[in-house]
RNA sequence: GAAGCUGACUAGACAGUCGCCGCCCAGCAAUGGGGGGAGGAAAGUCCGGGCUACACAGAGCAGGAUGACGGCUAACGGCCGUACGCUGAAAGUGCUUAGGCAUAUAAGGCGAGGAAUAGGGCCACAGAGACGAGUCGCAUUAAUCUGCUUGCAGAUUAAUCGGGUGAAACGCGGUAACCUCCAUCUGUAGCAAGACCAAAUAGGCUGGCGAUAGCGUGGCUCGCGCUGUCAGCGGGUAGGUCGCUUGAGUUUGUGAGUAAUUGCAAACCUAGAGGAAUGACUGUCACUCAUGCAAAUGAGAACAGAACCCGGCUUAUCGGUCAGCUUCCAUU
C-alpha cells in the first residue's frame, strides 16, 4: 500500500472549505477541532486551518500544518470518504507528535 | 595571563523508514533513474537602484529628502578615511569619616555639525527690563524750579552706565530639532508591473446570400435602415504561457589603494512555488545545564519561513569558533 499523499487529497479550494463548514458537523478534542462532510471522492481530503490570530508567526503554522498532512499522510488509508477541515487550538502548543496523533486518530473514529 | 572592545564565520552532524515541490533522462503510459530544494536576518518595508507601464521621462512650479571635508559606488539618507565635539576601564595620583569621592586618557563608541550680516519668530527661571528698544530702582554729574538756615533738602529734565539677575543686557548674544535662505537630489505607480495565446456567452464591425418574407421612412416606386442566414475580423473574460532567476552573481589566485572599493585570470551555476514544496518520526555522536567521585541519568537547544531581483539600514536572536586592537601584570 502507498503511503503517498497526493494533491487531489488536499482541499484547495474556497468552495471545499465553505461546504465543509456549512455542512455544520465539528468535533472537539484535546487539541484540535474537526469539522467533516461525506464527498463522493472514493478518498478521504483534509485541509487544515490555521489562524493567524492565534499563532502569530509563519514558522509556528508551517509546523503544525506539516504535522498535521503527516499524520494524515499515515492513517488516511483506513478512512472513510469525508472531506476533513482541521483546525488547531492554542493548547497544541508544545504538545508531542504522538499525542497529537491520538487525539486526531480518536476524533475520526468518533465521526463513523 | 587579566580586563575592555572591534570584525568575520557558523547557526548541530550522520544514518534509517515514510513523504513533498521544481528540473533532466528513459518510456505510449503506469512508472523508473539522476540531481537540486529557505535566512543571517528570508522580517520591518525605512532608504537607494535595476526592470515594466504610463507620451519620448525632457523643462518649470509646488511638495519632499539630504547637509563638516575628501573619497567609494549603478545609486544612497549607505560605507571608508581625516579633522572637530561628546563619551569611554582597570591602574596611577590626591583626599578620606575607610563606605568611598575627585582627577584622564587607550582601543573603541556616538554625533539632524551648511547659512544667524537676506528676513521674520522665539528665548524658561532669575531679573526693573529678554530682542522693539526703552524702562524701574540706586549712584554720580550738570541744568532748572520750590523751601529757605546761602549750602542743604525735595522734584523735574538730560547725560554717564556704577551695582544687582542671567547663557545672553541700547550687542555685530543664542536658537535653523520654528519658519526661512543656499547647495545637491527627486515624475507616478508597482511583478496583482507588464507582454503574448485564447474557449463559451452576449454585443460590435465588414462582406456574401435572399430575384417578390416582415416592419419603419414614403402618396407610390427605387433606395436606405432594422429583423434572418453564412463567412470573416478585431476588442476582451475564464483559463494558459512568458516575465522568473546568468546576476552590480559565487569561489579561488593575483595586482592597485591606509581603507571602503576595484583591475585581471581561472573555475562554478547555487530554490523558483502559485490555496503556496523545502518535511515527520526514530537512533547514534557532539554542545549546554542539573545531580553524581565516576560511569551515567534527566532536561534543554535561539530568533525565525523565500514569492521579480539586487545594495544598505533598522529590529529579533541560544550558543560556539577564529582573527585583530588597546591598557595593565608576570617572564625572557
Amino acid at each position: 500500500m502507498s503511503l503517498a499523499f497526493k494533491k487531489q487529497q488536499k482541499l484547495l479550494k474556497t468552495d471545499d472549505f465553505s461546504s465543509v463548514f456549512d455542512f455544520r458537523r465539528a468535533l472537539t478534542g484535546k487539541y484540535l477541532t474537526i469539522s467533516y462532510k461525506p464527498n463522493s471522492m472514493h478518498h478521504a481530503r483534509i485541509g487544515v486551518v490555521v489562524a493567524k490570530k492565534s499563532f502569530p508567526t509563519a514558522v509556528e503554522r508551517n509546523f503544525i500544518k506539516r504535522r498535521m498532512r503527516e499524520i494524515f499522510r499515515l492513517n488516511c488509508h483506513h478512512f472513510q470518504e469525508l472531506d476533513l477541515v482541521v483546525r488547531p487550538r492554542q493548547q497544541i502548543r508544545g504538545v508531542g507528535y504522538n499525542a497529537l496523533c491520538a487525539d486526531f486518530l480518536e476524533l475520526v473514529a468518533k465521526i463513523r
